[in-house]
DNA sequence: CGAAAAACCTGGCAGC
DNA sequence: TGCTGCCAGGTTTTTC
């Protein structure tokens, strides 16, 4: 579900409890994309948060001794909850207990995770990751380093984490529909321009997201429970058979890599 | 090696 | 009303 602007938004709803103590943690389902270790609880109790970040999709709680890294994975969310409030939705996995309130995990299909780390940049799943979309690093030429060496297209290329993280499916279409480029296209035939219409396609596109909290499909949810409104400024996404904003020509969907894709096959070459 | 396909899950919705 | 099949904001693992 949450991309990087739905992950960025989460994470702006949570950071007030930046700088207070985390009294406790409840695991109710061990069992996530990967299990949840056993000490979890253990290693988590009574400690301070000195900072909430995002790095790619994840949600990272830095602690005195530990961080803690959370994926929402295709449909997990977070609330913001009573400590007093005692009722549980369905899906409910884990909470984090401060002194009057709590975050709760929420994730019907269980493609989300919760990890501990040592050393964040070590860990497993953040060592790896490419460049954030919306630092300098994701330019131009270092995005032509990358499509000139592979045959894959675009679309995929951009989706996947190792080039660019926090790019979902959403915002991939969106991106090329902004950069007017065919998301078939072969990674290595694109030009450096055609680079640079792509990376600053995808910082607006993502900007103008967080700016109004992401997107609601259906069942995202801020940790303070608001709705994302960029739904309303898709022009690409879902919009199969309606007509492009820019020149009328119907959006067409195709499926690429098992992932639908929607996009102006006469403003998009 | 890179690229494609399968795998992990639950819920909602269309169609019969 | 079921029941079936398909689809969904992701990413790793397996297979070719």
């Amino acid at each position: 579900m949450p991309e990087l602007p739905e992950v960025e938004t989460t994470v702006r709803a949570i950071n007030k409890f930046s700088q207070s103590t985390l009294k406790s943690t409840k695991i109710h389902n061990r069992n996530l994309r990967w299990k949840v270790v056993e000490n979890f609880e253990l290693l988590t109790k009574n400690q301070s948060i000195n900072k909430i970040s995002r790095r790619a999709k994840y949600i990272i709680f830095h602690l005195d001794k530990i961080n803690i890294i959370l994926h929402l994975g295709m449909s997990g969310s977070l609330r913001i909850s009573k400590n007093n409030d005692n009722f549980f939705l369905k899906h409910d996995h884990a909470e984090f207990i401060f002194e009057e309130e709590k975050i709760v995990y929420n994730d019907p299909r269980r493609f989300g995770s919760i990890h501990l780390a040592d050393k964040l940049d070590e860990h497993r799943l953040i060592k790896n990751l490419g460049p954030e979309p919306l630092s300098k690093d994701f330019n131009p030429k270092n995005l032509h380093k990358i499509t000139a060496k592979s045959k894959i297209n675009i679309k995929s290329l951009l989706m996947n984490q190792k080039n660019v993280v926090g790019i979902g499916n959403i915002y991939a279409s969106e991106s090329l529909y902004l950069a007017q480029i065919n998301p078939n296209r072969i990674a290595s035939d694109l030009s450096i321009e055609e680079c640079k219409k792509i990376t600053q396609s995808a910082k607006k596109i993502l900007n103008a997201a967080i700016k109004v909290g992401g997107t609601t499909l259906k069942d995202f949810y801020s940790a303070d429970g608001s709705p994302g409104y960029f739904k309303f400024e898709l022009n690409a996404y879902g919009r199969e058979g309606l007509e492009c904003k820019k020149c009328k020509t119907l959006i067409t969907k195709v499926v690429i890599n098992t992932r639908a894709t929607f996009f102006c096959s006469s403003c998009q070459s």
